[in-house]
DNA sequence: AAGATTGCAC
């Protein structure tokens, strides 16, 4: 194995520069000779991470010699692996190469790019004792390495030893800073960038801009704003595009579609910053239709696109708009990235196509923590507890870290499936794993303790929590107190939600069925007048089923509907064939602000029983039923849909606030307990 | 010859 290759450079710097570039993607074995047409030069036999690339071996390699042009190896300059290439220093060292700027650069480059911190440090120590320890913009590359890295205290170390400095030196810092989520850190700098004298840029913008939106409120980010436009960089595409997904994450999606729209030159990413922002706002519809328009106006979607769109066909449910996105990405011949596979896979976990899922979690690149979780995520919300948890033993068996959301997903799973023995084994083993119980995981576990009966337990829990309980923590016992009708604490844990959260009128509603089932009208109407005072409105249900990809939106006892009388007479029908096989209406869930002889009629008409009469008067017999409802299912409904999977023998699938309910042959998934 | 914007799980 003596091979000779020849390689045409213009210089000796340019030839390593190549080889910096190039090695990853040349076959160049061991003990190879290399020579240029200024020289044979031994020394490079030592460079021993060279790896073959397919098809390229017999070219570099078969043959006795061969030609490389230099520009061709820095078109495939694809860097797979990552060998920093530090034994160039070695070379400089020995004299056998003269180091230049370009070289320097490239090494911390390389060292950037593949967050090399280490090797970066040891160019750096190399570069202070070379002719180019003054070297302005050498030292803002070490500095953009530091701060990219993630090392914020040598870039700040090195900033403050610079003896001059420039906007590049301000900007990589302040851009370090925004980058690494210290937002205060980034935009402190900006008044005293601006007491030296130097002018703010582009770049400078876009960086202070992202910081601005890290802030609790925009009244830093309005300011830099005006000094966009004072400096006259808001046209630019990235200040712009900076500006949209600013206002976007502050809920100001107006400001942020006024900024959008006059922006001269828009590109994929300001798109993007809008799309996202919508969909946060779980503005789904907004966000789809900008999917749309973006396509109209012949800009292509991105990684970054899918992930938002996939995340909206996720909140919203909107499984059939998904598959058919997804169609598009497989026929686009878009390769599947993580964070898109991610939301894809939470797409079908969250819609409940658990094997979909599967499948997408399997063709992953690779799985991530992220991808687990999302897994979870749809055993929990379909009370598949059994699954979660081996899921979730799977991945400790395999050497996955888990983090607070694991937890939270597993926790939520016991939970909904009536787990009681494990949730409290995974809660007490965050201990093991170091992690730091969330209001968020307090929360699942009153819930669980709830669920259970033990609210006694839940209470003793609720008062021993290190931390302060808010009004999702009472709520939660709240909820437990009406499922299993005990009046004086479910009392008690409203007061305390009333007082957190005086405007949700869940709590109310829940209360007030406290003291229905119990009998005591007085209390009713007293909680009746107490949300009149105080101006809670009870939030109107609505059901919506999505069919043929348009979405049907019905509420209760629904008379605007176009074809209300064939809804209403299918019901009528099902209605009587149900009760024929068991079913019996259940008045005790109506909310009691009605009179008593109209509850037969509320009840009969609850927008989820309008919307399954439709599903099944429009879908093909067999084919699952998929309805959505903006709150919790009613006992009465709940009921009544068991039946009606029964009699129809066909899958009711039912998303509520927070969990989904399958209803197959007569029963459901959540064994009635939610 | 160095510095910039957009995403996923609760």
């Amino acid at each position: 194995m003596n091979k000779h290759i020849v390689i045409l450079c213009t210089s000796k710097s340019t030839l390593y520069n190549a080889i910096l570039h190039g090695k990853s993607c040349f076959g160049i074995p061991n003990k190879t000779s290399i020579s240029t047409r200024f020289g044979s030069y031994a020394t490079l036999a030592s460079f021993t991470d060279f790896e073959a690339s397919e098809g390229e071996e017999e070219d570099c390699c078969g043959s006795s010699s061969c030609i490389i042009q230099d520009k061709d190896l820095l078109r495939r300059s694809q860097i797979r692996n990552s060998p920093t290439g530090l034994h160039v220093l070695d070379l400089i060292d020995r004299g056998s190469l003269e180091a230049n700027r370009a070289l320097y650069n490239n090494l911390l480059k390389k060292c950037t790019h593949f967050g090399k911190v280490k090797e970066g440090r040891v160019v750096h120590s190399h570069i202070v004792h070379s002719q180019f320890k003054d070297d302005l913009v050498i030292h803002n590359t070490i500095l953009n390495m530091y701060a990219k890295c993630g090392a914020l205290d040598d870039a700040r170390k090195l900033f403050d030893e610079m003896p001059s400095k420039d906007m590049v030196t301000w900007t990589a810092l302040i851009s370090g800073y925004s980058q690494n989520d210290r937002a205060e850190d980034a935009l402190v700098l900006f008044p005293q960038m601006l007491h030296f004298g130097l002018q703010p840029n582009q770049f400078t913008f876009s960086s202070l801009l992202k910081a601005s939106g890290a802030r609790p409120n925009d009244k830093h980010g309005r300011l830099v704003h005006a000094f966009c436009l004072k400096y006259g960089y808001d046209s630019n595409v990235y200040v712009g595009s900076s500006l949209v997904d600013m206002y976007a994450r502050f809920n100001l999606i107006n400001e942020a579609r006024v900024v959008f729209d006059g922006l001269v030159s828009k590109n994929e990413v300001s798109w993007n910053a809008l799309i996202a922002g919508h969909a946060r706002k779980g503005e789904g519809e907004h966000a789809l239709s900008m999917f749309r328009e973006m396509q109209r106006a012949d800009f292509k979607p991105t990684h970054f696109t899918y992930s938002s769109v996939f995340s909206v066909c996720a909140s919203t449910g909107s499984l059939e708009q998904g598959k058919w996105i997804h169609a598009h990405v497989i026929k686009s011949g878009g390769k599947l990235v993580s964070f898109v596979g991610n939301t894809l896979l939470y797409m079908y976990a969250k819609s409940g196509s658990i094997e979909d899922a599967k499948k997408v979690f399997d063709r992953l690149v690779k799985q991530e923590l992220v991808s687990w979780n999302s897994m979870l995520t749809g055993y929990a919300q379909h009370g598949l507890g059994k699954e979660s948890v081996q899921w979730f033993e799977e991945m400790l068996r395999i050497g996955i870290e888990p983090n607070h959301v694991t937890f939270l997903c597993v926790l939520s799973a016991c939970s909904h499936a009536g787990l009681l023995d494990e949730g409290l084994y995974y809660f007490e083993l965050m201990k093991k794993h170091v992690i730091e119980p969330q209001v968020s995981h307090y929360v699942t576990i009153v819930d669980l303790l709830g669920r259970a009966g033990l609210l006694d337990r839940a209470l003793k829990f609720i008062r021993e929590m290190p931390i302060e309980p808010t009004a999702a923590v009472w709520k939660a016992l709240l909820g437990a107190c009406r499922m299993h009708k005990n009046m004086e604490l479910g009392a008690y844990a409203a007061e305390h939600v009333f007082e957190l959260d005086p405007y949700d009128s869940g709590p109310h509603v829940l209360l007030s069925n406290i003291y229905a089932s119990a009998g005591r009208w007085g209390d009713v109407a007293k909680v009746r007048r107490m949300m009149k005072e105080s101006g809670v409105k009870k939030e109107p249900a609505c059901s919506w089923v999505e069919i043929e990809n348009a979405v049907h939106l019905f509420v209760a006892n629904d008379d605007a509907h176009p074809q209300r009388e064939d809804i209403y007479r299918k019901w009528e029908e099902i209605s009587g064939k149900i009760k024929e096989i068991g079913y019996v209406p259940d008045t005790s869930h109506v909310l009691l602000f009605v009179d008593q002889h109209e509850r037969e009629v509320k009840l009969q008409y609850h927008s989820e029983k309008l919307a399954l009469a439709f599903a099944l008067l429009k879908t093909p017999p067999g084919s699952p039923i998929r309805i959505k409802k903006n709150i919790r299912v009613c006992g009465d409904c709940h009921s009544a849909i068991k039946f009606v999977s029964k009699l129809v023998d066909r899958e009711i699938i039912v998303r509520d606030t927070n969990r989904f309910h399958h209803f197959h042959d007569g029963s459901c998934s959540c064994r009635d307990y939610w």
